[in-house]
DNA sequence: GTGAAAGCGCTAACAT
DNA sequence: ATGTTAGCGCTTTCAC
């Protein structure tokens, strides 16, 4: 009546004996590598299926790779990230790698904690979606591991970065509104400190490319941007203020999809309608925006192409270490929908 | 001009080496293992920090711990399952488990092939959220590693499990409806085929506690079940056929809030209001149910309190593999909102 | 093409 | 309380 231990493992040794070859040949069979004849790997692979053999990850990864392949989230709630992890996992289909998922948790000490964890657990490559730490510890982590940043403006030597052009998505959205009519085009935006950030983050970029847009429009005097985060309660404290303008906006670019929630809110909760005496735009094209019963007017980022490029940057550094750096920049298109309309006569 | 290969890990032999000790006793202070005196630990520590030393985890798994629990979810997408992940990652905080997430993919391929490959890193622990695989297959993992199943009923003597009582849950929105006036209360539910699953699954129990809780409300003539899925579209199907009736319902009980979206959807389409001409309810009070343009009334799951309980029986069972299983079973809430009030006159 | 043997970084028995 | 030594399961020389 002993407590029911964990059986041993089947491991390469019980496939070579019963195999009657040398480890050394099952090795080389899971590895595909040079120097099997096509018996021998038969013959392996029938030991191997017979005995329900499986290579241990931890083992393999400490002489050579581990087949893991580390995506960091930093926040499991932001709906645009399942389609990032989807290209992601879409690409490695068929490779050997597995993809874990590390749970950022959207501060910089959980940031390290996360991708210290995943360097410590040997994985072979890293991705790291919109990560907020500091350019000095992305380039640390790349040096122990390859790495690919997403979804941060800002290039590196160390690392590859696949990102949408914010800029061009914020311009979009402008675009489209000023098309409507609108001139009172306000923007709330998420509110960045650190000074590195403030040029790196998509948020920054989006704030940059609406003031810049609106610019070009000739449209200087009427660049009206409210600084709160970007969270469902910065998009209503951002509309409040705007509301509360002598002179109020007929069009609101809310920096993130969960911001225009907040936008629609407040202006539910002012008796105006959307897009009757406000139109609203959000960013990011997320589930919410895509329901009928919000119908928002957004900027759609190819998710699933960012994830495909990450993934496919980071088999290839994880090939050649050595390589150069690789920047690839996508081009986000605008989704309009019933929020967005021509302003109030 | 090499490539700049990775630089060499700072091992426990450097450790040891830099503070004069034996690796024994460097692994015993990074165990906090008996036999270190405090002197011994002060030096052994500060040539840590010294050297900047991080313990390879897949080296030590080798051993003994990896120091990983793994998490499968099946649809990262689902804005359910962050709470749970919150909750464990709240239990776990302070100790030294670090915790990875697998994406399941709600397919049984893809749950075997991720359960597999966290065993196969050597995690200590996983955390199955509501699983679709078979008994058996669920029972193959437990028996390779410590389990804990979340959101699935049924009980067996090789993992724990905790769920939340999906029956009491459909009762207290049957119960709502009813005591708000309605008799004609329709529910939606997930189509199940497979015989296991028909009474494990957490759509299935919803279903079963609409039919009781009628049966008890002496509405048996009444129990009107559409069969569909627990998505949009699925609500939204399902929302036609029931608005297709000759006498149609007055309230509509939807599996889960996405289906209660669709429904919300189907609703408008017809031209019909929510909640004037009809009642909508859904379940798992998602980030949706809450926005204020929705105001879904729905049933909240205690979902960090399921985190935290299956953290707190992996630990226990980690500790203490041939412990009895334990099942926990948590209590629903109910959360009225906006969609559902007095039935039309 | 094949296999013996060394060793990856760590922990667990076993001395001392 | 401390150190020595033998592995854990795999990959990688390097013989043959």
């Amino acid at each position: 009546m002993e407590p029911p231990a964990a059986p041993r493992r089947v491991t390469i040794v019980d496939v070579a004996r019963h195999a009657n070859v040398s480890t050394t040949a099952v090795s080389k069979v899971l590895r595909n590598a040079y120097g099997a004849s096509p018996e021998m790997r038969a013959k392996v692979r029938r030991a191997i299926d017979e005995l329900g053999y499986r290579p241990l990850a931890a083992a393999r990864g400490l002489r050579g790779q581990t087949y893991t392949i580390g995506v960091m989230l930093p926040d499991i709630r932001n709906p645009f990230f399942p389609e990032i992890l989807d290209g992601v996992t879409g690409c490695l289909e068929g490779t050997d790698y597995q993809v874990l998922l590390g749970p950022g948790g959207n501060g910089e000490k959980e940031e390290v904690r996360v991708t210290d964890a995943m360097i410590d657990r040997g994985m072979d490559g890293l991705v790291l979606v919109a990560p907020v730490s500091p350019r000095d510890r992305l380039e640390h982590v790349a040096s122990a591991v390859p790495t690919v940043v997403v979804g941060r403006h800002g290039h590196s030597p160390v690392y590859d970065t696949v990102a949408d052009d914010d800029r061009a998505g914020a311009a979009l959205v402008v675009r489209h509104l000023a098309e409507l009519g609108h001139r009172r085009i306000a923007h709330i935006e998420h509110h960045e400190t650190d000074p590195t950030r403030a040029t790196e983050m998509p948020n920054a970029q989006r704030a940059d490319g609406y003031r810049r847009a609106m610019r070009d429009l000739g449209l200087d005097g009427e660049i009206d941007v409210v600084s709160t985060s970007y969270t469902q309660q910065g998009g209503y404290e951002g509309a409040k203020q705007l509301l509360a303008r002598p002179h109020r906006p007929t069009a609101v670019f809310a920096g993130a999809d969960i911001v225009a929630m907040g936008v629609l809110e407040a202006v539910a909760e002012a008796g105006l309608s959307v897009p009757g005496d406000l139109s609203v735009a959000g960013y990011d094209n997320t589930t919410f925006a895509a329901l009928g019963q919000i119908s928002l007017t957004s900027v759609d980022q190819a998710g699933q192409e960012i994830g495909r490029n990450a993934a496919r940057l980071l088999l290839e550094r994880i090939a050649d270490r050595g390589r150069r750096s690789v920047q690839v920049r996508l081009s986000p298109t605008l989704v309009a929908r019933r929020t967005t309309d021509r302003p109030p006569a």
